[in-house]
DNA sequence: CTGAAAGCGCTTACAG
DNA sequence: CTGAAAGCGCTTACAG
């Protein structure tokens, strides 16, 4: 049973069962031509010991190991959605999943990271690897599918539709009423970032509302760097009438500057996000946001990649998703028509 | 730059350097004994190929890894929430993560399947295992600690205080003037289901209401199979007044069945889970529940762990994590005092 | 049908 | 300070 300190290998087995290690990897892979009482022999001292081949030292040696790697650099609600979706797109495939994180997580040198576990993982563990919003372009010598990539990026890749989604936003707070529109940027190498802002900034250029550049802040995505941007823009004296923060964690963060400003929203500010994380519909109010169905994404990139690794894939490189716009609590019609004389000259 | 077809290996730099793989191995290792000159040449080497080391490679010749693993057969909020507590413990630690999940997840074969894993993990590439809600008794050559062990378990464990948690929920009920309190259990190998049975039946001892066998459905942690046994607790003449469900998943089906017979939560019936998963207070109404940290539950076994490898563990091997009740709208007192004559005698 | 041998990419005594 | 060699636990031609 060897419940003890070293573990049972091959060699342990085919001294109990009087074999080779090459018969013993034969039976233990399936392999033809082993007598039935060798198979059996074999079967018996690996049930004895209780052994279970190495998965590194599997992985070694063979050229393909059935096992498909992710990085990523978080574990927030969004990428549950997207481990969700990815374990969906696995299920039967015959491939498993190591997911890679790095303890330094929080720390210091988050930059590079993506690139140096894709390496060290693709070479030997992993037939391919999905890499979760990487800081930057990543190269690899399996396949690889990046969900959010950097902008210009050339690697497979799923998206979400964000500049539709960015343009509906909008669109939705001008039919509202709504001159004076504030942005809150991501993280602008990121190809969602940019498309946010270039979805707010088309948006209000087609309804021939003139762009100002004081009402964009940029923040990274990380909500704390929403605080003093949704600080700055709600205490000038032409504040906008409405934010739109380009994720719901920095949006969530302009709801809580808001009540601390003493504004009521939607009454005296609307707000929106990107995003739609289950925290978003719990907020007070809830918020009005656009879905980019996280799951599909990573269901999307888990089926691509798989295609990749098996040479079956036929469709585009890069994926774009549809999202949706998500109308709750926190958007409403501006109180005053025109806060500031000259924003409303359209 | 090799972003071409074959990794980079240690041979390919130590060829460009012109030196022998042992005195890479040195460098990228930060060994001393190895001439500055000779230094530079490697780390220009390694530059220009881009070079990083195999992890799998790495892990089979040395004995000590500093990568821990977990491994999991579902990826829940529930999941998400403990891979959280698990990050922030290992932040900073010098240990990385694996997390390991199988593509037949959702298949046939779930059962040892954490065993499987385990062990084709630890003998080479992690140091230890956190093993999430496993299906029976694990062990392993390396140190593991499991969250949620099965019953009667002796590895090192992490569980709330499940027993406590159950208690302060029928005492609750009972002191809304409940008496017909109907239980629906989970997988009973886990000592959580157990646990939260108990609590269940001592709390209705201690009160002296008698146990009333038939109240009990026997599920096994699985939403879908909470529907049956619902509707054969709510479609009897002399039905509970109020369901405690033994998890969250659960009580939002037992919400569903309720709405669907026409009966009013909590007007004709209280509801009660157990967890404290995000959706709860979802929920219409917000389900009334026991909030079980699983944040904190990841992070005590992390930390658990690190110690364990360490050997550095000095606490005790099972640890018991404060539960708390979280009163919201489904619970309320029974319109009808005495819905069964027979069973308000006390 | 079976085994001895080479080798996957590394690390680590052991010589020098 | 540096390299040749052995070996971590497997798999796979190659002989027989």
């Amino acid at each position: 049973m060897a419940d003890g300190d070293t573990p049972v290998t091959m060699s342990d087995v085919a001294r109990l069962a009087g074999v080779s290690t090459a018969t013993v990897s034969r039976v233990v892979n399936g392999r033809y031509g082993v007598s039935a009482s060798t198979i059996a022999q074999v079967r018996s001292a690996i049930e004895r010991l209780g052994y279970e081949s190495s998965l590194v030292a599997t992985s070694l040696r063979r050229s393909r190991t059935n096992v498909l790697g992710l990085v990523t650099h978080s574990f927030q609600s969004y990428t549950a959605e997207v481990l969700k979706g990815v374990m969906e797109a696995l299920s039967q495939s015959g491939f498993d999943l190591i997911i890679y994180a790095n303890s330094d997580l929080y720390g210091t040198y988050s930059e590079g990271w993506e690139q140096r576990h894709l390496t060290r993982l693709s070479g030997t563990l992993t037939d391919g690897c999905i890499v979760v919003t990487p800081w930057g372009e990543v190269r690899s010598s399996t396949p690889v599918v990046v969900i959010d990539p950097v902008r210009d990026s050339t690697v497979p890749s799923v998206t979400a539709d964000n500049l539709t989604g960015a343009t509906q936003v909008v669109e939705h707070l001008l039919g509202l009423g709504h001159r004076r529109v504030g942005f809150i940027a991501g993280r602008s190498s990121l190809a969602a970032a940019w498309s946010r802002e270039e979805g707010y900034r088309r948006a209000l250029a087609e309804a021939g509302v003139p762009a100002d550049p004081t009402l964009v802040g940029r923040g990274d995505f990380n909500p704390e760097s929403a605080i003093p941007l949704a600080r700055a823009l709600l205490e000038r004296p032409d504040r906008p009438t409405a934010i739109f923060a380009a994720s719901d964690g920095m949006a969530l963060k302009v709801l809580e500057v808001a009540k601390e400003l003493g504004l009521d929203v939607p009454g005296d500010l609307s707000v929106v996000g990107f995003d739609n994380i289950p925290e978003s519909a719990l907020a007070e109010p809830a918020l009005t946001t656009v879905d980019q169905s996280m799951y599909r994404l990573g269901y999307e990139a888990a089926h691509m990649l798989k295609s990749l690794v098996t040479g079956e894939w036929e469709g585009p490189r890069q994926i774009l998703l549809p999202t949706r716009l998500v109308v709750r609590g926190s958007t409403a019609p501006p109180k005053i028509t025109a806060p500031s004389k000259t924003a409303t000259r359209v």
